[in-house]
DNA sequence: TCGTAACCGAGACGGTACGTCTCGTCTTGGA
DNA sequence: TCCAAGACGAGACGTACCGTCTCGGTTACGA
């Protein structure tokens, strides 16, 4: 078996017939398309085979098992997370929280994300690969703001010793655990949606709740 | 077809032989064990069928798919969430955060939630189901502590117009939406306990969170 | 349990409700419309049952398995044969043929004859039920035939002694396999119409070669 | 759903992975065998795909119903009928008898015949399956045994006429009947040998009943 | 330019679970 | 004791997907 990942090692084989770019794109396409119509239940290699005009086998090339592929179809629409500067920490807070929502009222994202974290209980590689193709890439929009409200002074800075550091990054991913978790648990459990007046409402518990933290 | 649902209709059918309580304690007992030692992912009717000792057809003369069956299966451990009176808002936070902990890091719970949770986007009637055999369940934990907090003067009452308990309610939503999908990301997305410490942050961020909601 | 047979020990049980007679007529009526409907292979005890207005448990009360109730459901239909004098033995072989004929163009015949000779292959207890309610029943027709031309003088009396007799009676067995066999394999096998025609034919041939035996 | 038969278009398809001839002769071998061992009623798809070592899926990609399957593993056998050159007509009916007897008395041939006649009966697809694999078969002897004696002269040559012809064809049918209809009747129903004796008998009556026939 | 190595489509394959069906038995309450 | 209703254990059914394999054939590099 050759390496089961798109790209994945730039330099390590260089014969025999290059795989097609327009392929992968294709099968992603197709992946993300199958979620929309039909969810992950009833989500098949078969059917994003046949959407992309392609071979099972050439899916299966490129990813082991359905849940990595449907991971990182649906990772590229992680990467448009963006965060404009607002202006103000609060405001930047609200972004977060509105990116994120917007994301997960898209269906292939619902239909896919929670279940792909499912599978991830008992699956140490895929949580790996959730990890670094979804959740760093909202995380990455935490930390951003945070720095960003560290340089407007809204926020102490980083203590340069080593507990506090660590002190830091629990406190980065604590607030991480709070936006991205509460965006979910409305989208998903709660099934409503991510508005303007509902994020500001959660920006300003936490930058309040931040506030009184110590 | 008849009715899919245990004992559903307490005045309907009068005739036949009745279903078998022990055998539905079976089945979920069953249900639970399969879930704690395969995982959602292989876990099979066939394979819980044959750990509680029974058909297969009996199964799904009382519900319909294994969405339904783990969601009642898993639901009788939300019946045992109880909130004691710690005596202030803060403990009683922590205690309700921490009850979520507990239930979500048992190894049935951690399993089954997230897949039900993301079988339901597509599906209402399991949705519907996951409210009241679930999320009902963990929501009375947060109404309660705070109405205790009102007794005991830390929070306002309830307005009595329209309005005002409408917005009250929408609160209560969000704060439900923070403590419980705060629990579950920790949990299931960031793959880390839910300790006394951490409890204690998050409680904390809540309440002077929501003192500056004004 | 109980005899499961319908009627069969006439001076057994006296005490408790007695089995109703009509429900017996009932079910055999109901298990020819069912052949009628769905042939023997879609054929189902539940689905007599509910065309009876009966509980499955009646059925298995009188017959243990669902060959059995089919054999007796199609074996009235055999009481009805019966072979007026047509003068000769021509005609009287020529009746015969066309009797078989008429009953096995019925729908509730061609669907479960041979259906329930196949499972006899391997069921002994069935093989007899069949010989008694319905091949017997046949042979009769043929004993009668022989008997009549007997006495017009057409064929020879039976020699009184031991092995006159068993010729005699291989010679019917075998008389008894062309006629019953050849219409059953023109009806099910050929699937065309025994008319007239044909049953003089089949009748010349047995009626020329019966001469030429010896 | 693809082709349901094996190998059924020659020149149809050229891609993808070809049927697997070894595959095609295990499942008949194992067909046959399981007929032997479990007779129709308790013959089984699962069982005959484990006694071949091939998964189910493999034995409805080429056989849409058990009796599709049946009927070609039992053709097989009627494939080595053959009719040696015996001399005389008497002698070569003779021969055809002992032969069809001795086929229905193997007791996969015994097991099977019956059933699936029995559902051809309302199948019109499975008839022509059993025309055309088992009758036609069968058919061949008789036509070739009458070929024999008109060359012998032992019969008149078919009239080249077109009413001469169909004559011909229904005689011909009239005696595949009375010959096939007979051994299968002595055979299941009866239930008793064909043995030497018998067939020179049923011969017998054949030869002289066709010579009185006109 | 030619070989070779990897690509690609199609589809057969072993395996496994699905959800349904029927069988024949058992368990109610009522007649 | 019989009956209607219907739950029950057992197990085959035919389907759907999984992920692998085997074909015939194509495409790009490098020797």
């Amino acid at each position: 078996m050759v390496a089961r990942m798109p790209h994945s090692c730039p330099r390590k084989r260089r014969t025999g017939r290059p795989r097609s770019v327009e392929t992968d794109r294709a099968i992603l396409d197709a992946a993300r398309a199958a979620l929309v119509d039909l969810g992950w239940g009833r989500f098949t290699m078969g059917d994003v085979a046949a959407r992309a005009g392609v071979a099972k086998t050439t899916l299966y090339r490129r990813w082991a098992h359905k849940n990595e592929l449907v991971v990182d179809a649906v990772a590229v629409l992680f990467d448009e997370l963006e965060l404009p500067d607002r202006g103000s920490l609060q405001a930047d807070i609200e972004g977060v929280v509105l990116q994120f929502g917007r994301l997960l009222e898209r269906p292939e994202t619902k239909a896919a994300l929670m279940a792909v974290v499912a599978e991830s209980t008992t699956d140490a590689a895929l949580r790996e690969r959730i990890r670094t193709a979804i959740v760093d890439r909202q995380m990455r929009l935490v930390v951003l703001g945070r720095e960003r409200a560290q340089e407007r002074g809204e926020l102490p800075p980083d203590p340069p010793d080593h507990d506090g550091a660590r002190a830091a990054a629990e406190t980065v991913g604590l607030i991480f655990d709070v936006i991205a978790g509460t965006v979910v648990h409305r989208t998903l459990v709660s099934a409503e949606p991510v508005d303007t007046v509902w994020a500001r409402r959660l920006a300003t518990i936490l930058l309040e709740g931040l506030a009184g933290l110590d």
